[in-house]
DNA sequence: CAATAAAGTAAGCACATACTTACACATTCG
DNA sequence: CGAATGTGTAAGTATGTGCTTACTTTATTG
């Protein structure tokens, strides 16, 4: 007998605005008032949509892990030759970097808060984020002899980790991005299917 | 005839204090309050020491890499052969990570501040670093054939990339000390020593 | 239409916090 | 000593900010 509820689809309209705006400004600089401004909406249309700022950045860390998941789903998706899926991936991670501001909300998370429910949320991504390196590696391997090279999970942290200073690379411009992607690259080959000497 | 100015010897006094506060909690989070609070003085002493709270901040940035270059170069004092150079740093990073904030402050200043003073010290920094690891794979490497490994320059991208994931790793708990230590190692080894495939 | 409930507006409150000011005390050196 | 200058204390100010509240408008459905 009277209007429905529209808050599902509006939070799925806002959030994208509401992780970029994090992403850009980090938690504590982003306030609701400035979140509000980017979203054209009034402060208190966010929180009937969340409790509190804290749930706003914890459905940011989430939907940013979601996206760049369905991301790594879509390029997979026309089923390349395993050995080149994480070819495909590296080399579209190497271009795209910060598009989803990845990085700058898992900075602003591990240093900005002191709260259990982000760290849990951060925690979960990283383990989801991390299997899934470890799958393609796997699969780029292939049934070659495994105990040449890098044990997988090992790998797949380096791979995390060279995405990460990849990133703060392309942030304070310490590299140029063609150089920067070469860089990538070749580490990410070195990682995959390097010997350890 | 009057008292002589102690301000410089109160600085170096104070500045470990302030490193360790604000790569505890994050630029945002650190309040001149706080800081004054654990320095054990008045909040106006701080700022007779430094103009501002960036001041201070850009202060403690130059203070933990100098801290951390120190480190080093007593690490490199006692004239470890140069192939074992790189493996002592590693190993030594390895085990002390995190101990002086070093990646807290890197993210924090990453994200929490849009201050372009502090974007030049970060940058100095980061330059500065990967020479430093760069100088070190050259010794670790010899005069041995490079072209059929990762470039140096590269390999020292991998292995500070190495080094910040490491320090992810240790915060969120993603794996034991154990297993960490031997993923920094195994990839150190890697980077340094790894054919590409 | 008219009742109802959601969406939107605008103002404001309570508190945190960067930075200041006014003043008392201590130390140096003529 | 005493004038000058540095150090320490304590309170205060102006602004920013998370969150609320009281109200108006808009859409839906019996």
């Amino acid at each position: 007998m009277a209007r429905p509820r529209q808050t599902e689809e509006q939070s799925k309209k806002l959030l994208p605005i509401v992780c970029e705006v994090f992403s850009e400004l980090g938690y504590r600089r982003t306030t609701t008032a400035e979140l509000a401004h980017r979203c054209d909406v009034r402060e208190n249309i966010l929180y009937r949509l969340w409790p509190d700022k804290k749930a706003m950045f914890l459905a940011a860390i989430d939907d940013i892990f979601r996206s760049r998941a369905e991301k790594w789903n879509e390029i997979l998706a026309d089923r390349p030759a395993p050995e080149q899926a994480v070819e495909r991936i590296i080399e579209y991670e190497s271009q795209h970097q910060g598009e989803f501001g990845f990085y700058r909300i898992v900075f602003t998370a591990l240093t900005e808060t002191d709260d259990d429910d982000i760290r849990v949320a951060l925690i979960g991504m990283y383990k989801s984020f991390h299997q899934l390196v470890c799958r393609q590696v796997t699969a780029a391997r292939g049934s070659g002899d495994v105990e040449s090279g890098l044990p997988t999970e090992m790998a797949a942290w380096g791979l995390l980790g060279l995405a990460t200073i990849s990133n703060i690379i392309r942030e304070l411009k310490l590299l140029s991005p063609r150089q920067r992607e070469r860089m990538f690259a070749a580490v990410a080959k070195c990682l995959v299917g390097g010997e350890i000497s």
